[in-house]
DNA sequence: TGTACATCAGTGAACGCGCGTTCACTGATGTAC
DNA sequence: TGTACATCAGTGAACGCGCGTTCACTGATGTAC
């Protein structure tokens, strides 16, 4: 039957969003096209209205996650006080355990490399995060800090993906915290102005 | 037919192998047991004789490849030189462009988190490796040092899935120099006695 | 403003395919005599 | 030492299943008159 005009777009939407929570819980592979759509609140037959393949859906719906996550990321940037709160929050048990909220690659880790539709937005998303931390981070020196800022935000990917890994909820928090500190000895914050 | 009492055991190791190589190279999703078996040089049939389910084959090539990798890496960490030379070679282009041969973690990044099967032989790979770089690594001072073995270990980690999944060989190469240099910075070594 | 019709997103059965797994069968090897 | 037979890893066809994808059909909405 014929729908609103208006609820079309709503939809696509609804199913690029849901697309993109269950493919960081469960990866690519992991999430079947009438899941995402029964996630949707539809049979899976107007899937292909949509999107003309799986693929497709793959590569929308992680350019539009990467996308809401630069957008989140320049915002919370804007200060030296807001980049440390986001590298708090990243390194959180909340987004340890919450990974179909959380970052796109700590969730998909390897398989984006394997996925070649997406890695043109990952690319972008890496450089703006890159030239942000390299700008934006309260260092404590004054030097070429482009190299600290690939340094942090590895750190920052390979403790998400350690700590989820890992079997043991004592190491699990040590690597976020342990990551956390060592990120946080190099930043110099002036005194909060209270 | 019946094969010599000996090539049962050989083809046992020779199909955890290649499964350990398709693994990593693929994702435990993205391979059949049929190619195993296939690149083992076998009809998919006789896996069953090996192995109850793929699930135990996931397992158990796990387990092995854990231990051939803490096993290398022990011998690597018999000097402080040795521990640097490891970290060369895992943040090498070498490394990065075969993940067949290469880290577990790495390869299977956030896969693992999945699995339960394989977490307790990934939790004692973990432990193992941490505690060896905090006792072996050439630190350049003689404080705490297990918070820098995490920070290096996740800085590792996440540079060589970074470098894998970004879209420009520049960028690339740029994020594994620049890990290696931030953690060669944190090492001291005398003077080589030549 | 009221009626007749065209539109087209959603429905759900159906498709071919590859997967993990099973099994009746084969036949060279190892063993009993 | 030579022969007859039991063993059992390997073979390859077959299984049910869930996947991505297609399609004839439905029927409320928007449009033409």
């Amino acid at each position: 039957m014929r729908y609103p005009a208006a609820e079309t777009a709503e939809k696509h939407a609804k199913i690029l969003q849901q697309a993109a929570r269950l493919f960081r819980q469960r990866g690519f592979s992991g999430v079947s096209v009438a899941e995402i759509m029964q996630a949707t609140g539809l049979t899976h037959g107007p899937f292909y209205n949509h999107f003309s393949s799986k693929e497709a859906l793959i590569k929308e719906s992680f350019e539009q996650r990467a996308d809401e996550t630069l957008a989140d990321f320049e915002q919370a940037a804007a200060t030296p006080e807001g980049v440390l709160a986001y590298i708090e929050n990243y390194l959180s048990t909340g987004h340890r355990d919450a990974p179909a909220d959380g970052c796109l690659v700590a969730a998909l880790g390897a398989e984006i490399s394997r996925e070649e539709t997406v890695r043109p937005s990952l690319t972008r998303m890496v450089k703006t995060t890159l030239a942000r931390y390299t700008s934006c981070f309260p260092w404590r020196t004054k030097k070429e800090h482009r190299g600290d800022a690939i340094l942090i935000s590895a750190a920052m990917l390979g403790a998400v993906i350690l700590a989820r890994a890992v079997d043991d909820e004592v190491l699990s928090r040590e690597i976020l915290q342990e990551v956390l500190a060592g990120i946080q000895a190099q930043a110099k914050l002036p005194e909060a102005p209270r």
